[in-house]
DNA sequence: AGTAAACATTCGGCTCTGCCGAAGACTTCT
DNA sequence: AGAAGTCTTCGGCAGAGCCGAATGTTTACT
């Protein structure tokens, strides 16, 4: 954990990242958001197009699809994500409403797989997309089944930033409120990431009791009151069980 | 297109590029595996690692999920996708097969998005998996629309590679045959990719008529008759031509 | 437990590589 | 046609990356 590093490796990802964020890249423009000379930033683009991660059409520069295939490969490799299977699906199905499937990684809340319910509110979900594990339900749901001292570290390092005016950003607040989750089993936000938003959220745990994901619904307020959020409560937990059986033979 | 090119950034993405193909990756395997030092790859992996885009985990380093974010960020930008939206989910309840979307990237052909219906045979097939263009129907379909001076180019720079004993690996073969898909509007593959399999493919064209991706509908031989060919064949087409239309308002 | 082997990490001096200014080719405006 | 902007090539220099060897750490075997 030195700050042991390499120039070019960093800017050839800053490069990346930048393509990433708005699609868009030509040389000139990309050297001046990045605050780089342009011979230079031309280099590095010859360089990555010529790894098969970026391509240029009439001088335009963009990603390549190589980095959905890493994504997934890596996706297909994740246990949970296996294990999951088909219940993000009939979650869908059952409730009507947007369903994820979250891991966290880098002290942060990650989506690994989107299923859209009939009635699913369209969220700006999509796999890889991030957010701070102490703003949403999947991610305190997580953080109920860290140690302490680990949850520590994450506020330490991350902060609680404040998403709405209802997110979580006392630690006390925090802590109380991990250990009736921990207790009942599952998560509740309401609109604590996104206003006007209710996620409920079960963890799945491993036979080690460690924390390996959550499995979340997500829906508009209106449609949610107190019955459907215990029934949906009850849907999610059974779907996060059988995830957990299925996680020992996958 | 000189040979310019950075030694850090190739290293770089070999060791993601071997992270990738098989997920694991300690640092002495690495070194063996790509013939560095290890010190060396030592310092890529952490140079990687304070990217966002790998992580490490007792000794264990990994792809991260920042692949999928940057992979589907792209996704959502390629106008063919926006436009297909939900047209995969249809035919694939409809035909209960296996549904693709694909595009030509490198001289690839390259899946975008992939939609399994109720009895789709259990491809190896994901998001960002690549194939020879000549070799299966979408790749057909999509070389058939494009100038045949581009397709000879693609012939010499990649070859006709054979990957079951009937793909075609004759060019003037290949070129009648695409003047008859570009004919008929669909291709056909009967186990030129993977044997014992049926491929049924429709391109998409914009306005222009320029070439921007193909439908395709996979299923084993046993259940894919000439008649239930030709029903998949118009419903491909169908789908095809929706997605064109709304190209236009994207 | 103790020892050995395998592996990960740090260090540092040498070399070669990435660096970027400037010049030259294109392209796109006015 | 000229001008302003952009992309690409070139080359000499500085310092960044390199990797052998030493050190620390884990694993495996006796």
């Amino acid at each position: 954990m030195t700050g042991t590093s390499n120039r070019s490796v960093e800017r050839a990802f800053r490069i990346v990242d930048e393509l990433a964020e708005n699609g868009s890249g030509r040389v000139s423009e990309l050297a001046e958001r990045l605050d780089m000379p342009v011979s230079t930033v031309h280099n590095y683009l010859q360089a990555l197009v010529s790894t098969g991660y970026v391509t240029v059409e009439d001088k335009e520069y963009a990603t390549t699809t190589r980095f959905l295939e890493v994504g997934h490969r890596q996706r297909h490799r994740l246990e949970v994500f296996k294990a999951v299977s088909d219940e993000l699906q009939d979650i869908a199905a059952e409730t009507g409403e947007h369903v994820t499937l979250l891991v966290e990684e880098n002290d942060q809340c990650v989506i690994v797989a989107v299923q859209e319910g009939p009635d699913a509110v369209n969220l700006f979900a999509y796999p890889g997309a991030r957010m701070p594990l102490h703003a949403a339900a999947p991610g305190k749901a997580i953080l109920a089944h860290m140690p302490d001292d680990r949850v520590r570290e994450i506020i330490d390092r991350q902060g609680l930033v404040e998403m709405t005016k209802r997110t979580i950003t006392d630690p006390d607040v925090l802590f109380e409120q991990l250990e009736r989750i921990s207790e009942q089993g599952y998560a509740v936000d309401e609109g604590e990431r996104i206003a006007g938003m209710v996620c409920i959220s079960a963890p799945v745990l491993d036979k080690g009791d460690r924390i390996r994901g959550a499995i979340c619904v997500c829906g508009p307020q209106s449609r949610i009151d107190e019955a459907r959020r215990e029934e949906i409560a009850e849907i999610v937990q059974r779907a996060a069980n059988v995830t957990q059986v299925n996680l020992d033979y996958v």
